[in-house]
DNA sequence: GCAAAATCTTGACAGTGTAAAAATGCCGCG
DNA sequence: CGCGGCATTTTTACACTGTCAAGATTTTGC
């Protein structure tokens, strides 16, 4: 047909925050990177139900199927935006671990648990999406690293904790036990929160925040029986 | 238009397991109990993401625009399959809880912790879709009501367990915090597991299994310092 | 330089949620 | 018995989505 006139590459927009604000035509240069930013920016605005593949291509000023050649389908964006949250997620992590070096093996524990949650407060969309399996492929290397990463910080921070070092290819049961309870329970806490399955909590005590209600929660009891 | 002979009401195919197997041709006499049932085959069938209006209606065996009538829309229907699950839920918490009346607190809390991960693998998307707040109505009145009587009967559960009764209107701050404790570990623990985020640990020990896996995160250590 | 590869756009198709209008059956009131 | 209103279901339509194929444009290798 060709009726319109060719004026297409003209008409596209800067994209925001461009590196040297070079305004190219056809050729993005850094696309794939532009898209996962974009995509980020459109989970955290408008949820997980609002990030599609078309809406990451808008929000990144691109035809709505430039995103297939960089990430193939909707699972290959979300896997690799995953995996950017897990890098993001494990390096808070050790970072909080780091800044509490000084202290008890416990006050390190529980700084990292305040770093995951806190991590799920601050990118609560990215973090539904880490933990999302149905549209996830695990098997992506990238992801699976990321992953694996975050998971061994975690590991590392357990064994501290008990006062041994980790085993290099597998824990004890007794290592693995304390893990999953670490793990779970600040897991746990973070999704129900996400969920607004805490929010009857918090509305019982004026002043309590979630932060409160985290602390109040790691502060480990004398067991009752058993 | 009307080319076509109107021979749709003899075309309709008489829906699986109907009560009286009576064929109806226009009204269905219980779409709305029928769709809530298709709507669950389709979840566990074909995943969270298979569930959609159009699809439970097919599986009802009606128009694509009849659920609209009985549930508004997609979130009406969600909300309305949650509510259905939250009864059913908290029906196997007391279940377990009645069921270990006669052991010491601590084993009724296990128990109840072991039924809540027994329901999440049985209804597993079913248990997804109940606290994915995204697409959830919580102000319907079914849905609020039946998340509140599971909450309550875990909530009862703890108090239980620290030989208190619970508050009526609010729990005191330490029963909050255990009950807190409980609930995001078993949750978490829970999602975890459905998100296959505890493949690794399972694939770690040969004859290891959820439940096993679940009873030794529920075998409390003594504190190890603090 | 120039062919080939990479990158991006355009166009199309099936599927989705949702809304409006039309069709159909039920129920009570005369 | 009839029939009018009402609940229920279907049909139709529209905007949006993911995905694919084909074309357009730029970069790159040689």
């Amino acid at each position: 047909m060709k009726t319109a006139a060719k004026v297409h590459p003209k008409t596209r927009k800067t994209v925001s925050g461009q590196k040297h604000a070079t305004i190219q035509s056809y050729h993005h240069g850094d696309l794939h990177d532009a898209l996962l930013k974009a995509a980020e920016t459109v989970l955290e605005r408008d949820g997980v139900q609002g990030l599609t593949l078309r809406a990451a291509a808008r929000e990144a000023g691109v035809s709505h199927a430039a995103p297939t050649h960089h990430f193939g389908d909707m699972t290959g964006l979300i896997s690799e935006l995953a995996a950017v949250g897990f890098r993001r997620f494990a390096a808070a992590l050790t970072n909080a671990a780091n800044a509490a070096a000084s202290q008890s093996a416990h006050a390190r524990l529980d700084a990292m648990g305040i770093a995951y949650v806190t991590f799920a407060r601050t990118y609560p969309g990215l973090f539904m999406l880490m933990f999302r399996s149905e549209r996830l492929d695990m098997e992506r290397p990238a992801l699976k690293g990321a992953a694996r990463a975050s998971s061994e910080a975690l590991a590392r921070a357990v064994a501290e904790h008990r006062g041994e070092t980790l085993a290099p290819q597998r824990p004890t049961a007794a290592q693995a036990a304390e893990m999953l309870r670490a793990w779970s329970m600040v897991h746990g806490f973070a999704v129900l929160l996400l969920d607004h399955r805490l929010d009857n909590f918090l509305a019982m005590w004026p002043g309590a925040t979630p932060d409160k209600l985290l602390s109040a929660m790691l502060r480990q009891p004398p067991p009752a029986d058993h």
